[in-house]
DNA sequence: ATTAAATTAGAACGACCGTTCAAATTTAAA
DNA sequence: TTTAAATTTGAACGGTCGTTCTAATTTAAT
């Protein structure tokens, strides 16, 4: 066993680690400091010294976790041509990368009036990144002449909440089996807003 | 002023009203038994002689609510002659009458490894009152020859995950100004289920 | 080697919460 | 009127939780 050297960075990366699992899988509420601190090994206080409080935490894991989810979607994005095949593979990247778990916990922070303001505000504007994504794709289709011109806005509210909604199954079935109910959703909704009719 | 008389019933009754609003607003953990019993005037010891504990008097609130929601349809539903009117008066019923904050409380609970599994799964299996009342509407309408043959199970789920979406926007929005949505959501999807082609 | 800063641990605090319980009050029956 | 049951209260308990604080340990600079 070599002696021991701080690495707090290493630290810090292993409580957020440890943190996005366990509010993932207990929500916000039911995750406690106590919870993170035994989970990844560091004492309490230690938890206390790389973040001001349990709250800030959960925001900073909730933005980080929104950011990656987006980035991942701009490196895959530029392997599909079409607007069309791009709403098949968000689809699927909604699917499997868009952390409902987490995000739900948000909600849990977000009605308790206890909460800070700017907490609240801070997880309300993370819904604008996965809506800017759709409404990007919405707008290229319409540009290329994929898609009819319509109303975007709303079109990307209906895109939004069906996805969003899809996505609550994930809690109680394989993500394999809920492909084609994916699938399906984006071919209905496609059936609105392509151009040259059926 | 009256000499008071116990009527237990009533003090039960008002205990849930409050409880159902108290639950809606702040969610089921940041709601506390003392919360209910500030509110409903009633002591905290005679919350628990009507109900055994927190989780099953939240449990029979949602029960009950949803059993509400149910009945307040099929009297609607009646007053519609066809299941593409049916359709259109289910969003609106849902936009409306849904009750989203309290079921959301619901995930909270079931989201609780010390949450009761009996409790979780009379949680899930509510679920199913309005997924039946929407396959309802479907099958009348395959039967009736409005809509195609297809694969009724999977258009129940997808419309059920679009509706239960757009629930989520009633948190941030205006109930009026979301019609348009639902009524849009309801077009869209009859495009694909609807004989006759456009 | 000394020293100041960075890092980590763990005890402790104060607040809150779900639940229990014994006692008080009211009701209804005898 | 007496008595037992139903109803209601409020104090109390045991537990948990977010946060703070002090002290110990390690690191890096002098």
């Amino acid at each position: 066993m070599n002696k021991r050297r701080y690495d707090s960075e290493k630290a810090k990366v292993e409580i957020m680690e440890h943190a996005v699992s366990l509010f993932s899988q207990k929500g916000y509420n039911q995750t406690s400091v106590g919870d993170i601190s035994t989970a990844s090994g560091y004492s309490k206080g230690h938890i206390y010294y790389h973040f001001e409080n349990k709250e800030k935490l959960f925001v900073l894991l909730s933005q980080q976790t929104m950011q990656d989810w987006h980035n991942k979607w701009l490196q895959k994005e530029i392997t599909y041509s079409t607007a069309t095949e791009k709403l098949y593979g968000m689809a699927m990247h909604v699917l499997y990368h868009y952390q409902t778990p987490l995000l739900r916990s948000g909600q849990e922070l977000a009605s308790n009036p206890k909460s800070s303001p700017e907490s609240v505000k801070q997880l309300y504007n993370l819904a604008i990144v996965p809506m800017g994504a759709y409404h990007a794709i919405l707008q290229e289709g319409i540009d290329r002449g994929e898609f009819v011109h319509g109303n975007i806005d709303e079109w990307t509210v209906l895109l939004g909440t069906w996805l969003g909604g899809l996505c609550q199954l994930t809690n109680t079935q394989e993500l394999k089996a809920l492909e084609p109910l994916f699938n399906q959703a984006i071919t209905i909704f496609l059936k609105e807003i392509k151009k040259g009719g059926i």
